[in-house]
DNA sequence: CTGGATCCGTCATGATACTG
DNA sequence: CAGTATCATGACGGATCCAG
């Protein structure tokens, strides 16, 4: 499993863009709190305003949902196309980087629900 | 993409075995530190012993494996053998269900593998 | 409508020292 | 050898208010 890879799996160096693991460092973009639910949503809905995105990924703050869409733009996973207008309209997409990552995201869905499945199994023997 | 599993992404339940997305699901299992690292020594290493993935495992400390090896252990992805001998004796290999994660991760690394190439290339014409 | 700024509590992480 | 216990801290996340 990407053993070839020189994978520094001790966090140690600050320079994220050295001796990195693809796998963490994967998980770092991703595994943030609200990244997969406002991925998830674009998804599923193509072009979406910023407002519609607050709304419907249930609980973000303005704050959190801004940060993160900014860190996904960044990694060039969605776009941000601005309207010049009033009042200020903003849509979000998936890149087909971010699409890029369905199948990926589909095999650990299935990993987890089978795990989840087996989780509440155990915990309802106990 | 598993849209019909009622997905509360929203991070609302305080139970974790409610209303949860398989996906997040599997991230709040594998994403904390150091537990790929260590799951990655052990794909490599079958029955691997305490204070040798202490040092395998670069720069964590005693307190951090001991966790990480006990969250693995309650969701059965590792076990835990036990010699009953002077000098104490543990190896920790994984299970069935920590090997299945495997084909999901690589998924996920050929993904992250990609990323990082493109960040490298997009930070350098920066 | 689309954010930005600020304050603050919590929890994960880490350093250090200790034990059977 | 295989852990525990205690304390410190710093990042992360949430609430609230503000702005163009």
């Amino acid at each position: 499993m990407n053993n070839d890879t020189n994978c520094d799996v001790g966090f140690t160096s600050d320079n994220i863009y050295e001796t990195k693991c693809p796998l963490i460092y994967a998980l770092e973009i991703i595994g943030k709190k609200w990244k997969l639910p406002i991925m998830w949503y674009l998804f599923e809905n193509e072009f979406t305003r910023y407002n519609e995105l607050k709304r419907k990924v249930k609980g973000i703050t303005s704050m959190m949902l801004t940060k993160a869409l900014k860190e996904l733009e960044e990694h060039n996973l969605i776009v941000r196309i601005q309207y010049e207008a009033i009042p200020p309209k903003v849509e979000y997409a998936l890149t087909e980087r971010g699409k890029a990552l369905l199948p990926a995201l589909n095999e650990l869905s299935k990993w987890g629900g089978e795990q989840l499945k087996l989780d509440r199994l155990k915990s309802s023997c106990e």
